[in-house]
DNA sequence: CATGAATGAGCATTCATTCAT
DNA sequence: CATGAATGAATGCTCATTCAT
């Protein structure tokens, strides 16, 4: 229901930055970041590529804005789904789902999050890293509750399960599995053996 | 008319190609196709700029070359590492040692394969696709004579492993854990139960 | 205590026309009229680059505005070092070093003006030399009033006193010479024979 | 007398960068540096913006090609000029009247290095500088030698003097009186009283 | 009066590609 | 075969200016 007093004219600042960063997330996640044009991003925004830095003061900015969005977004997501779940391994399967609707759904942010390499030569690399340094350390936590046989390399064991997620999005098509099976599966292939003995 | 005997100058064909082919393939897998220009691949090869398009019509062409290279040799060096071996874990554990020593000791070949992800929007890109998916049948036939435990979605098992094999690049950093030894765990984690029962 | 006739908001006219000169000169005078951008002034001022068009319609106009400020101030206190003084030679001194005085003491309104250099493609630049003729005519007077030998150019004299003063601006560094030793200097170079005969 | 021997087709490689340095040093001398744009430089040359770079990697670069070639330029008809003069304030005469036949000639390239300061947020500022001062040592050598009467400070002498040629290009017009002329009148003001004493 | 937002023309620069020699 | 020179379209970005609120 509307509230009885007239909101005044809506002032079209903050409705003007989130079309903005949708527009960029989209067309990261879509073509690529350098593949992107500002212009493009413009477009897609309904506005002039000059007016883009109205608000964002480089492409790179903006970047950094969609990636922080992504990992705050795909972070929360995670830490709700986690929420009251006990079990080390039910943890780490309802991570390891979340994570893949997440870049399934073909959200554009985290899509971005997860497609665009950091490169060195950015001015923003630093902080790119640290934002994805941010979200992976909970898998670190996630995996190093379980319990395991001994001397298993527990970082070889993230690396690799976050390697296999992440390359969903390379191979993932419209009638695939769910996320949720994918997901499972992952787990269940370490966890049980797959070998027949 | 060409005299018959004295080849003035010797054809250098061949000896100018391959420069070239080698100065792309590193430039590629050190900067990423798009950041590598065709100055700096005729500069590294010892040209002009505008020489390079006598040898190859476009950087396009100079990728699917380099690209064709990569796959060759790759799957060349699996064939040949699999020879004689007969154990169908064996011969994955083998194909995934061989692999990973390919890719980690960054060869600049099959760095340019695994790192350039072929875009929808290049004229070569289905070519391109062709190629990596002739060098990854071979590891769906690795992985469809294993001896597994019934239900098992051998494609997923397969699209898991690959991306985690293919991720390493990543992360891998000197002083790292070596290739076989990375791959080997990886093998032993979905061979052998990682959890404690 | 505030007056009881309610003048609701006090008009700030002039309260924000100043700060806004203040800003322009000295930023126009610190990093020269075209490196400096309207929002520089704006932030410079306390404000908003669109707010600065309510007072000036144009940069250009802002520029002219600076530039009259400018000579009103200069002539103003020309004429009072003049006053009283009666002795021709003497006047040109005082002048002299008044005229250095002002531009040396990094005021920012005559850093402008003899600094920018009226752009012939300005809208604004006749009225600017009009500005800096009509100071300059004051040399002009002084010079033609001093006694000098026959056949000697006056107005060479004063373009050649004028430029040297003018100058001082590009190489006078804390710790030069005072302005008052500088300008009598010059008026000591010219009045005296310098070399030895 | 042209060589018998045929040149073979003239390569434009040399004759083209020559064009672009006229052009650049017309446009930066007519306009200024800023308000020159590689598209007018380009356009003047009969090129093609981007063509620009192929000889010069910025536009600071080129620049500085211009100040050198007028430093060159400069030094060398100064020095030509002061050939097998012996009598120290006659060769500071024929220095002054050879600045002023060049700056005033309104040869483009002294122009530039006259009229162009050395902005210090430029990368090649250091060097302009370093090119502008060797040229004007030779004016601090031409004072140093003069036979001055006491307590004279050459260093202001020569400060005022070259700020005065200087400037001469900014009022000088046609039919001024010639740059020997003024320049001769300049010494004379310095080296004969100009006061009735 | 002031601002937030947007515009659009323009800028220096890059780069794959072409082509006469 | 190779090069030097040039092209032209595109790119990220700047900035004076406008204008509804």
């Amino acid at each position: 229901m509307q509230p009885v007093i007239e909101q005044s004219r809506p002032r079209r600042s903050h409705n003007r930055i989130q079309p903005l960063l949708d527009a960029a997330a989209k067309l990261f996640a879509g073509k690529g970041y350098r593949e992107t044009t500002m212009r493009d991003i413009a477009a897609e925004a309904g506005m002039q590529a000059g007016s883009v830095y109205y608000h964002f003061k480089s492409k790179e900015e903006l970047l950094l804005a969609v990636y922080a969005i992504a990992v705050d977004g795909i972070e929360a997501r995670l830490l709700a789904a986690l929420d009251g779940i006990e079990d080390p391994w039910r943890r780490l399967e309802v991570a390891v789902v979340t994570h893949l609707e997440t870049i399934l759904d073909r959200d554009d942010y985290s899509s971005v999050m997860i497609g665009v390499t950091p490169d060195k030569a950015q001015d923003i690399s630093a902080e790119l890293v640290r934002l994805r340094d941010r979200y992976e350390s909970h898998f670190e936590k996630l995996i190093g509750a379980l319990p395991l046989v001994k001397r298993i390399d527990r970082r070889l064991l993230r690396l690799m399960l976050f390697g296999a997620l992440n390359s969903t999005r390379g191979w993932y098509r419209e009638g695939d599995k769910s996320a949720a099976v994918i997901g499972r599966s992952f787990i269940k292939f370490l966890q049980q053996p797959v070998a027949i003995d």
